[in-house]
DNA sequence: ACCTGAACACCGTTCAAGT
DNA sequence: ACCTGAACACCGTTCAAGT
């Protein structure tokens, strides 16, 4: 942003010694940006030290200046990515719509971004857009009036449910062998499970044999909105000793 | 078993070439055994291909003529390790009471067996005892009067749960360094925590540094019976259009 | 202070060659 | 049929050396 001006034509017999560098110094900012590009386009198992060293020119070593480890770079990828999730102002009056609201928005962010949901699960959340999502779900339940034991386990058990169903969904999407149609593909390895199940021996799985369809339905926003429904009844149910009901 | 006679002791001067092979032949029995044994020890990072084989003193290239790579390995561990998991004989007057028993046995199971929940996230119930396992939790909700479809669900929704809370749980105790006690190591990485909490600017998160207490009570029974508690009640609210309440 | 090359101790999988 | 050595194309991390 300084010494180039690309409105110029390059002056003949002027050549870049290495071809062109034009590398920004390196920075953590610069790293966990290029980490989340190699998330998005292949994945979590891609984004390893030497890919990102390589995508920014250098080499695996350079990249321990600025983070401590794999493990850490991971954790920053998770919060640039959790920092998409957009926050609602507490409407006291709607708190069970609002967290559900909030859990599908963060179930959209998270699968909007590969399989990131696996590092989110099972890990404390430390960095601050983590936190904030954290903060803002304890806000909705206080506000609602669920008591702060309940609503300390809540966070957890949202969280928990979350992840573990983003990740049930990017298992089919993201899978996708590359140069295939990723529908085509999902559609081979759904009618495979089908046959399996139906194949089984129905004297032993008599209900999973006579249940196929129900079992292997492949919606999984349904699935969500069902466990995302029953969590947050079951919160709601400790917000009074007896309400009006 | 043949050529060996371990009564007689060896005649002098007779050497077995090699330091005693006594190798028993591979199979993928054996393979699995093995695999779940490095598991059980030094969790499910240290099960590689070249681990395993190393235990069974031969190369990582012998194991590919009874399993097809690691994953299939790993399936194979999980349906081994689904094998201890005790079932209960169906009483359908409480089938809520041991649908709750029935997931905190499997919770048991996986948690007896360092990270293996690792591998049942997110992956396709294939193997005989996974099967035997849902099969029995189908059983269950019909015999409970809960409709296909939300039984159908409720096993999907369930098994994330388990599978998630047993990792979270794993978190703490399995990446103990070893030679320190687990415990002590606990209890440090816990005091860190709560004091990096308790440090934040409670401007910004004044419901997080208000219930340090409750969120980072280390407590995973209680989250595990809370949400297994909301989950079960959310499924029987399903099993009529109005019943007796 | 920041960056690097080279090295160390690992990976999963393949394949031609052996028995 | 089963097993193997060697190789291929990777890993994360460290460390002495450079600028």
């Amino acid at each position: 942003m300084d010494a180039v001006r690309p409105d110029m034509p390059t002056p003949p017999g002027r050549k870049p010694r290495r071809p062109a560098p034009a590398r920004q110094p390196l920075t953590q900012d610069l790293i966990v940006e290029t980490a989340v590009r190699v998330l998005d386009t292949e994945g979590l198992d891609a984004v390893t030290m030497r890919r990102v060293a390589q995508e920014l020119g250098t080499g695996p070593a350079s990249l321990y200046a600025h983070v401590s480890g794999k493990d850490e770079l991971r954790e920053l990828m998770l919060d640039r990515v959790a920092a998409e999730i957009r926050l609602p102002e507490p409407d006291p009056a709607r708190w069970q719509e609002q967290l559900k609201e909030l859990a599908t928005e963060i179930r959209r962010v998270w699968t909007a971004h590969r399989d990131i949901a696996k590092v989110s699960m099972g890990g404390i959340p430390t960095g601050p857009h983590l936190l904030a999502v954290a903060e803002v779900q304890l806000e909705l339940m206080r506000a609602g009036g669920v008591p702060p034991r309940i609503a300390g386990l809540a966070v957890d058990t949202l969280g928990m449910f979350i992840d573990a169903d983003a990740i049930e969904d990017t298992i089919y999407t993201a899978r996708t062998p590359p140069g295939e149609d990723p529908w085509e593909y999902f559609r081979g390895h759904f009618e495979e499970i089908t046959a399996y199940f139906r194949a089984l021996p129905a004297d032993r799985f008599p209900n999973i044999v006579g249940m196929v369809d129900e079992l292997t339905s492949p919606s999984g926003d349904e699935r969500f909105q069902f466990g995302l429904d029953i969590l947050v009844r079951g919160i709601a149910s400790y917000v009074a000793p007896r309400d009006g009901d």
